[in-house]
DNA sequence: CGGTATCCCCGAAGATACTG
DNA sequence: CAGTATCTTCGGGGATACCG
């Protein structure tokens, strides 16, 4: 379990392909539905959706609220606990814009060619 | 090159499975030679070593420098754009050890088991 | 609708050997 | 000493099918 670092913990949350755009959306829209963060994130499979936000729950980021009923309807949100992440996702995020704008200045801003192909659509903050 | 979410860029320099680890020694040291890096770290291949290097150098965290001489030498530093990243270092540092702690209350402290078998011997910070 | 269960592939990381 | 070069292995993640 190599736990010689603590914030290598920090990290594990945040690693797995998809679950920052989770964290994401579930800030941006507050409650969703298992189908609606499935449209919202084009090409994930549900068994990576599945996957990633039973992750997420174990750590106490995410609540799964399960209606019994036909058919189905589960509800996804973030903790309490888990708003307690903003300050330092924000803070990433923002050093992250800082470091694109960085690397234009070593590199030139040719090295972000086709970027941007994604419209930016309905990012609400951590863009 | 998925660009719609800035935060993963700066996702991108911790992750690795080694990238945290040097940088924490780097700091810790301030600099550091090639074979000073892989003792400090046991498991760590020299491939990967210089592999996790290069990429921290491009992003312009490290600074390599080379002495022409034969044997050679290489000093590893953390640069001062580089040292910008330590409140958002620390701040997940801090955020992950609160975590573990979190984890302990929801889980009990039985799921740390064997862990701890590494001797924490000379972490000078974020641990 | 909201998942499991399987199978499969590919790229990150390991092992080993060689070199200026 | 500080790396490359090459081969191999392993598991995260994709595709597809099925289920309560």
């Amino acid at each position: 379990m190599s736990t010689y670092c603590k914030f290598e913990t920090a990290l594990d949350i945040l690693v797995g392909k998809w679950k920052p755009v989770i964290l994401l959306r579930l800030l941006a829209n507050g409650t969703m539905r298992f189908s609606e963060l499935q449209k919202s994130i084009p090409d994930i499979t549900k068994k990576m959706l599945t996957q990633q936000l039973r992750e997420l729950e174990y750590h106490d980021i995410v609540h799964r609220e399960v209606y019994p009923q036909v058919p189905p309807k589960v509800e996804y949100s973030i903790t309490e606990y888990g708003k307690g992440m903003t300050p330092i996702l924000q803070a990433m995020s923002d050093w992250g814009a800082a470091h694109v704008a960085h690397l234009d200045e070593l590199y030139g801003k040719n090295s972000s060619e086709g970027a941007f192909l994604v419209p930016v659509d309905e990012q609400a903050e951590f863009d």
